[in-house]
DNA sequence: GTAGTTGCAAAGATTTTGCCACCAA
DNA sequence: TTGGTGGCAAAATCTTTGCAACTAC
């Protein structure tokens, strides 16, 4: 496993999201920066659903003098404004996820790293159609979203009983 | 809404929870104390997933001198244990769950607030066979348990437009 | 030019830990 | 007894904020 995205999807979505964030940011009133587009880019090419501090060491390689300050401001910019996700882990570090195409996630309850989990019989079994049945409603409850949380051991934790995968991408 | 789970519910799994909570305990290696009882009991009452800092304020009220580090500590060995559930919100701070039976969380993107919603169809088990119809794994990943994370805005934020319901709570 | 943004440092919030007295087994 | 547990306070970790300098529009 890489810390960037397969390559077909590079070349594809990815590589979209990163072009039409200019746009997207102005869109939502928020000005068109240097580290606005790095903190993006480096959250769009990363598969693994980094936490802020993961995230920013990642930006600083890019751009050395950027601050910690400045990525957890804009990660909740982009999160209100919808560019980005919050991760729902279960855990209480915050993670991050730049594609907010519909997708599952797979939450390793050993190391507590996220892997995306893609499955189109999923989308056929009508889970989120069938929440959204009734007109988007559950109840009272006006819905946007509805996701998998699949909780369980990833394979890295297996086969190294219990080292957290984690360890690995803390050396950014 | 209130604090408490509804009625028919309290006299038969919360109950019976509670009840059990004491060997559940010893089968785990914790001693069965007090503290435990109170922390565990408090949350098997509450239906709104609160945070630690909640949790710590209603048990405080059965047992004045108990201290926030035990609550925290406790929560931990509880959740590490499967006595209870971290619940995965997307937002940093931690919430729990004590019902371990299948069922799905409606988030609020506004007040962070977390509503149990129950449906058969979608229920746990189904879920998770549908997700890893083969032998329980998914790819390389252990698949343990799947669970729908539905967000959106609750009634409460949708009629006050946006006040968090939070507030309500706060004051315990 | 002006409003919005950044870096820095400091503060705030949340969670964990060390230590000794105390309690359950 | 005796190892596990709880309370307290201190530390560690994570996140937000105030402010002066800087930048996008």
């Amino acid at each position: 496993m890489t810390l960037s995205r397969r390559a077909e999807d590079l070349d594809g979505k990815v590589a979209e999201r990163i072009t039409k964030f200019g746009e997207r940011c102005r869109a939502a009133g928020l000005a068109d920066t240097a580290q606005r587009r790095v903190i993006f880019r480096c959250l769009a090419e990363s598969i693994d659903h980094p936490t802020a501090d993961t995230l920013f060491l990642r930006v600083r390689k890019r751009l050395p003098k950027v601050s910690l300050a400045t990525v957890y401001r804009n990660l909740k910019f982009f999160s209100e404004a919808g560019l980005i996700d919050e991760v729902a882990t279960g855990r209480s570090l915050s993670r991050y996820d730049g594609n907010r195409d519909p997708h599952h996630h797979l939450i390793c309850k050993a190391c507590a790293s996220v892997a995306d989990y893609f499955e189109a019989k999923l989308d056929g079994l009508a889970l989120v159609s069938a929440v959204c049945s009734v007109s988007g409603f559950v109840g009272d409850f006006e819905v946007h979203d509805a996701r998998l949380s699949v909780s369980g051991i990833c394979a890295d934790c297996r086969s190294h009983s219990g080292r957290a995968v984690e360890a690995a991408y803390k050396n950014d």
